[in-house]
DNA sequence: GGCTGTGAAGACCTTCACAGCC
DNA sequence: GGCTGTGAAGGTCTTCACAGCC
């Protein structure tokens, strides 16, 4: 388990849902190249995606879907519930709670911090929005991943303080670059960006079969094709 | 202009949400190295992004801020604005209207749609929620980008009624793999797979210099560098 | 025969390094 | 001297193709 590439990463993620929706519809087994196809990759990716956690299929036969499942839950560290809090009550907070699949998938947002007098104390989808005076202590008090949904002018220092704190994992909603220590990983979620992605396709337009991915080189295939 | 990688766009549009940050500040001149800093990417990476669109900078001097952003917004397909319909009338919806950054760079929420009768007709946002039976009528009636926010289990039907009615660009917001045309483009947020990724860096935190990012391949130093 | 797992080949992206202009 | 623009080199990711097991 050496160097492994974030896209290999998202795939496997896009993998497991369509695993776990197959499960659901009674399909007990499947073949690298039905997976694939489902997911707009080839079947020599989806094998060599496996390929660098461990064997899991059986050649002849393909993947038992309920072990690969299992598998994918392991190398993804979703055997777990993840502890998560979220800094900044407003629209995008509402939206993310609102969101109930983040619980049934291992995410449980237990906290809610805001800087808005008027917000502090109040309850919002059965969390207590507490003042962000108190956000160290209850973020070094078990809590596994931090969303920034705050103004981009006050994103990066909110992340020092999340970071500060000993947050280690960071889901980011403020159109802004941010610094961290090498010892943290974020993602960021950027609409903005994405809309601009869509209008320099639209400019482009060459009419003819092309992939707009949302990701860099990895990017190929694994948000979505649209070939 | 023949081929460019989704990694190069996304970055064009990071440098130009830079850039104007700096025009604000009355920055007048940058070079490639100075915003390769901002970015999290090296010069050579800047000066090659620019270079497949032409030669905006001058030897010795760097670029112009003001131009470069003139040319960024050229190539992004900026210098017009586009109509935008909102699909899904719910929490996601709403964020997104109230994040008013959209309008501010060029993208304008005209419509919104949804299903519920006890939703429809009512005033939202400045905006009417439209029956979505009007919907193909109104996204003929120019619509440039569908907005996705509806169940996972309805995304693909509403798709294939947006791509039927003409529409070629489609940010989704959905939790699925979505099939479309070779001529449309779609570039899809899914927050459960970003928590995934930062799952799988928490087991796997080696504490050493690492990068966690969004995008495969070219996604290094997109969406942010965690170095 | 069918399908996986994987080294090798190929495609793509980034970095290097320097010629060329200011 | 400083910095851009760019071919060439280097690295990374994907695809190919086949050996190996069911």
């Amino acid at each position: 388990m050496k160097k492994v590439s974030a896209s290999t990463i998202e795939r496997l993620s896009m993998y497991l849902h369509l695993l776990r929706e197959m499960a659901a519809d009674g399909v007990t087994k499947i073949s690298s190249e039905e997976l694939a196809a489902k997911c707009g990759t080839s079947a020599a990716q989806v094998r060599k995606d496996l390929s660098f956690f461990g064997t899991f299929g059986k050649r002849g036969l393909g993947y038992s879907v309920d072990e690969l499942i299992k598998a994918l839950r392991g190398i993804l560290g979703l055997e777990r519930r993840w502890r998560v809090a979220l800094v900044g009550a407003g629209k995008i907070g509402a939206a993310l709670l609102a969101y109930q699949d983040f619980a049934r998938q291992g995410f449980d947002i237990v906290a809610v911090f805001d800087v808005d007098p008027k917000k502090i104390g109040k309850e919002w989808h059965d969390l207590t929005i507490q003042s962000d005076d108190q956000m160290e202590l209850a973020l070094r008090a078990g809590i596994d991943i931090a969303i920034v949904a705050v103004p981009a002018e006050a994103a990066q220092a909110v992340v020092k303080r999340i970071t500060g704190a000993g947050v280690r994992a960071i889901l980011n909603f403020a159109p802004t670059k941010l610094n961290v220590p090498d010892t943290v990983a974020v993602k960021t979620v950027n609409m903005a960006m994405e809309l601009e992605g869509l209008s320099y396709a639209l400019v482009n337009d060459t009419r003819g079969p092309r992939t707009v991915n949302t990701r860099p080189a990895a990017s190929a295939g694994m948000r979505d094709s649209n070939g």
